[in-house]
DNA sequence: GCCGCGATGTAGACGCTGTCAAGTTGGACC
DNA sequence: GGTCCAACTTGACAGCGTCTACATCGCGGC
C-alpha cells in the first residue's frame, strides 16, 4: 500500500528508479550517477537521498525490480508452452535469456552483488524455485536424466545464465543472429536432457 | 625485445599492472582508482598516464593478461588427461571454473568490455580455440552428440562461463562447497554428452 | 667528453562524483 | 490557524580521472 509521496514532485521515488533505469540502459551502469539521476528527474542533487540511503540503495531497488520482471518472462515464456514437462523447462530458460537480451543494463546490474550490498529479492527467489520445480517436473516424467537435482538445477541455470552473458560480454555476435543463436542453444540443451533421459523421449525439435 | 623503462623506476608499467591487479582481486574493479594504484608503485598520481593512455587503457592490459592465465589454465587442465576426447573437453571447462574462481576480479573484469573498450586480446581467440577443437575431436571420437558443432561449443561455453558466474556473484555459494558444486555440475554436463552421444559411452563417473 | 632531446616522473588545476550538514518549504493534522 | 515533520534545497568537502605545464634522467650523436 505504501501511499507515500505525493508532495513536492508527485511520486519522486519513482521517477528517480525509472531515470535510472533508463541510464543505466543506454549508458551502463558504470555510468550512472545520482546526481545525472537527480537532475533527469528535475530535482537536486540531494533530492534522492530522502528516498535512498546511498548509490548502493537505489540500485538495489532497481535491481529487486529487475528479478520481479525476470520472473515474469520466465512465467510467460512457460505459459505458451502446454506439452511435455521438458519443453516447460526448456521454456523457462528462453524467458530468462529473453529478459537477459531485452534489459541487458538491467539484467546486468542484477548479478553485481557488489553495487547493491546483500540487496535481499524474494523474487529472485521465485526466479530460482520456478527453475527448481521444472527440474523435478522434467525429472518425474521421465523426460530428463536422473542424478541429483541440485546438479541438474545448477546446469540448466548456467546454461541459460552463461548464454546471456557471453552474448552481451563477448564477440560471439559476430556468428549468427541473436534468435538463431538462442534457439540454436536452446534446442542442443533440449536434445541432451532428451538424450540422457531414463524414458526414450524424442527431441521436441529436431531439424 | 621491449627492454623498456628502468629509467628512473625501473619498471613502472609492471608495477602499475601488479598494484591494480592486487587492487582489483581484494577490493574488485569498481573501487580500482588510478590514483590508489600509483601510490601503491609509489609515484605521483600523474606518472600512469606515461604508461596508459586512460583507466580504460591499464584494464584492457590487465584483461589480456587474465585471457593468457586463462588459456594457461585450460591446457594445464587437459594436459592432466589421458584417455577419452569427452574427458579432455570436460578438462577445458574444469580448467576455465579454476581459473575463474582462483582469481575472481581479474575473471570479471576480463568480461567487462565496458572497461576496457575493445582490447583486442590474440589470447582470447586462443581459449575459444581450445575449446572449439576439444568439441571436435569429442564430436569426432563419437563420445559427444551430433548436430551442429557451434551450437555445442556456445553450450558448453555456456555451462562453465554461467557457473563460474553464478558462483561469484550470487549465494548459490550456500549450498555446498566449491569442489563439489563445480564436480558436480562437471560430471552432470559429462553425462548429458555421453548420453546424448551416438556411441554408447558409458558416464565417466556415476555415483 | 659533452650536449641535446625524448622518455619518465612531478606539480597543480578543473570539473565531475558521492556524501555530510544545515537551512527552507509546504501539506497534514489537531 | 498554528505546529510539525517529511520533502526538498543550498553549500561544502574530499576523492576521482584527466588536462597542461614543468623538472629530471640517461642514451646517442657529435
Amino acid at each position: 500500500m505504501a501511499r507515500k509521496a505525493a508532495y513536492h514532485h508527485g511520486d519522486l521515488r519513482r521517477a528517480l528508479l525509472d531515470a535510472a533505469l533508463a541510464q543505466v540502459e543506454d549508458e551502463g551502469v558504470a555510468a550512472l550517477s545520482l546526481r545525472e539521476v537527480a537532475r533527469r528527474a528535475g530535482v537536486t542533487h540531494q533530492a534522492p537521498y530522502h528516498h535512498f540511503a546511498d548509490r548502493a540503495a537505489l540500485l538495489g531497488a532497481l535491481a529487486a525490480e529487475g528479478f520481479g520482471l525476470l520472473l515474469r518472462s520466465m512465467q510467460t515464456a512457460q505459459a505458451a508452452v502446454k506439452s511435455g514437462a521438458r519443453a516447460r523447462l526448456v521454456a523457462a530458460g528462453k524467458g530468462y535469456i529473453d529478459f537477459a537480451l531485452a534489459h541487458p543494463g538491467h539484467f546486468r546490474l542484477m548479478f553485481r552483488p557488489e553495487l547493491h550490498q546483500g540487496a535481499q529479492v524474494p523474487e529472485g527467489g521465485a526466479a530460482y524455485q520456478v527453475l527448481v520445480d521444472s527440474v523435478a517436473a522434467a525429472q518425474a516424467a521421465g523426460e530428463a536424466p536422473g542424478g541429483p537435482p541440485g546438479a541438474l538445477v545448477t546446469l540448466c541455470w548456467s546454461v541459460v545464465h552463461g548464454f546471456a552473458l557471453l552474448w552481451l560480454d563477448t564477440q560471439l555476435s559476430t556468428e549468427t543472429t541473436r534468435k538463431d543463436a538462442q534457439a540454436g542453444t536452446l534446442a542442443m540443451l533440449d536434445a541432451l536432457l532428451a538424450g540422457a533421459a531414463p524414458g526414450a523421449g524424442s527431441g521436441t525439435k529436431r531439424r
